[in-house]
DNA sequence: TTGAAAGCGGTACCAC
DNA sequence: GTGGTACCGCTTTCAA
């Protein structure tokens, strides 16, 4: 039982090495029949191509490389399943690289990507890591790259990224109709996806007549479940004249829900509630969570297009996509009559 | 800027192509003089090795491949996780197959990497793919592979599973202390891993002198929060003399006690409820489920670990690793005084 | 110590 | 329509 390679099909079928490939490969002008008959041989011998022979002659290799800070938390495995569904329709691979946030794992990362010859690679940039990833622009640019979530230099790259901005806006103006008090706004690190998150919201909540004052905004160092529960235990020893909270972070969102409710402060009766992302689980929560939803899915699925629309193609310009976010409204923030 | 080999290397240094390759590579027999110039000269031209080429001789590709039936649920991220730390250390890539237990894709997935000669591949099989992963065998015994989680063949695969009779055992044990009435169990889908949950159990309850019958058994289809939801409905239509539930998933968990607050019972005041899986943010729900973890980093990191010897050691005789799960005790079980 | 040459398994060009 | 053959970039004998 050794490997059966062309040469072996050819010898059994007394052929030429490359009318067999061409058999293989449904190349126009060869004979039917034999095209018929070499299949055939090939089947029965159980011929399988050597992927790594072809990648070496057509250089290119199938494989996409992924890099993403973190698997866990829920977000990342909605976007890694929408590429996944593109991607084996095209028959790619995904490389999966996780930097667990730091910069030394992407830095190896990058470099190992560089040398593997991936066919197109797709990249959430840390925010701290948007300085490190400048030493790899010039390889970059000569393989197809996108750039997600967050922003990165659009005029070069392709960017896929959800409007954080529109996301704010429907968490306001849904609050805004749903509080009479005051209205708070908790972020994460100040970046682009608070500062993003924090326009909208306060564009929304003007427009219908409100304001939202520096001291309405809490910003963390993490968007965790224990930052949240930090934040919330703040808020309550410094005032109470609020009903509504927005937290950009589903996971924050559950800190604070569970703070508010040991202090006995019941979502949505006492105040209202809105997270972001839309985690799988939050509707799964004893109160369901009201939240905006990032496409989870559908922004895996479309960098997946896009980046083989690029590898296809050869070249093509950038384009800079904007998914839509959704509200998503459950039991988290009161219903007004 | 066009691209640099080996043979680029060589004709600025004036020396032939396989002394450049011997010097890259540190073969001994080669004059220390020589290598340093020449490794110095690829420096400065950034040469990076083509992978591909150096695979195809070397006939390994440094991928592994990785098929699980799904990433969302926040079981499989940990595992990656897992993995990624030791295969990073080790400059293996994983490349990532979601079967989203689709036998069709297990099939698919399953001859690409057979195709893509991956150095070595983890697979958890499904319930269902065991028939069809028959198939591959043959060719699954000429390239390491390891099973996980469902045990399959460990006379001829290593497998890393954890030990889910003893998990059921210690959720029955701590049942047992807490409850007064009966307790009921509710398991998955009738197979592998609800098996061995009931019979720990069972042994566990028997043990503390409780007895578990037919009728205090229940099976979903699915390992669901609306699974678990429905069989509490039901449970809840037929009796009441219980205190404490046994639910083979977080995932269900979650939904029994979803549905139990909803007909006013309280966990863990009314009912203790212990779940198994230990999902990242069960302990943060607002009654933080008891529940049994298994070790889900430690998983990953074992059978990436075992993997890489077996593809080191070019051949080795299969193990059967199993890992312990523990008991994590939070607020949903009612403690005795 | 060095280098020429033979592959690895395919693909594709160009004669036939 | 078919097949001989020259690569792809690297490793690895083996002879010099």
């Amino acid at each position: 039982m050794k490997k059966v390679t062309l040469k072996t099909i050819a010898e059994i079928a007394e052929v030429g090495v490359s009318t067999v490939s061409m058999s293989l490969n449904d190349h126009p002008n060869i004979n039917p029949e034999t095209k018929k008959r070499i299949k055939q041989i090939a089947k029965e011998l159980n011929y399988v191509p050597n992927i790594i022979a072809r990648a070496m002659v057509r250089k290119q290799t199938s494989l996409i490389g992924v890099v993403i800070p973190q698997i866990e938390g829920s977000f990342y495995p909605s976007i890694l399943e929408g590429l996944e569904d593109i991607f084996t329709e095209k028959l790619f691979s995904t490389v999966l690289c996780v930097t667990n946030h730091s910069q030394e794992k992407e830095h190896f990362y990058m470099s190992l990507l560089c040398d593997k010859h991936v066919d197109g690679i797709i990249i959430e940039p840390s925010r701290e890591f948007i300085g490190e990833i400048e030493n790899f622009t010039p390889y970059l640019e000569k393989i197809p790259t996108i750039f997600t979530l967050q922003q990165y230099k659009p005029d070069s790259f392709t960017n896929v990224i959800v409007n954080n901005e529109k996301g704010g806006f429907l968490a306001g103006e849904h609050l805004a109709e749903a509080c009479e008090e005051r209205i708070l706004f908790v972020g994460g690190p100040k970046g682009w996806y608070t500062n993003q998150r924090l326009k909208g919201f306060q564009v929304a909540l003007e427009k219908k007549g409100r304001s939202l004052s520096q001291e309405d905004c809490h910003f963390t160092t993490r968007y965790t479940y224990e930052a949240g529960r930090k934040v919330a235990a703040e808020i309550l020893s410094q005032k109470q004249d609020f009903d509504g909270i927005f937290a950009a972070s589903d996971i924050m969102a559950m800190g604070i829900m569970h703070e508010l409710r040991e202090k006995n402060i019941r979502v949505p009766e006492d105040v209202s509630l809105v997270g972001f992302d839309d985690l799988p689980f939050v509707s799964m929560l004893e109160v369901p969570l009201t939240t905006v939803a990032q496409p989870q899915f559908e922004l895996g699925n479309v960098m997946g297009q896009k980046l083989i629309e690029q590898i296809e193609e050869y070249h093509s310009t950038p384009e800079l996509i904007v998914l839509e976010p959704t509200l998503i409204v459950r039991q988290s923030t009161r219903k007004r009559i």
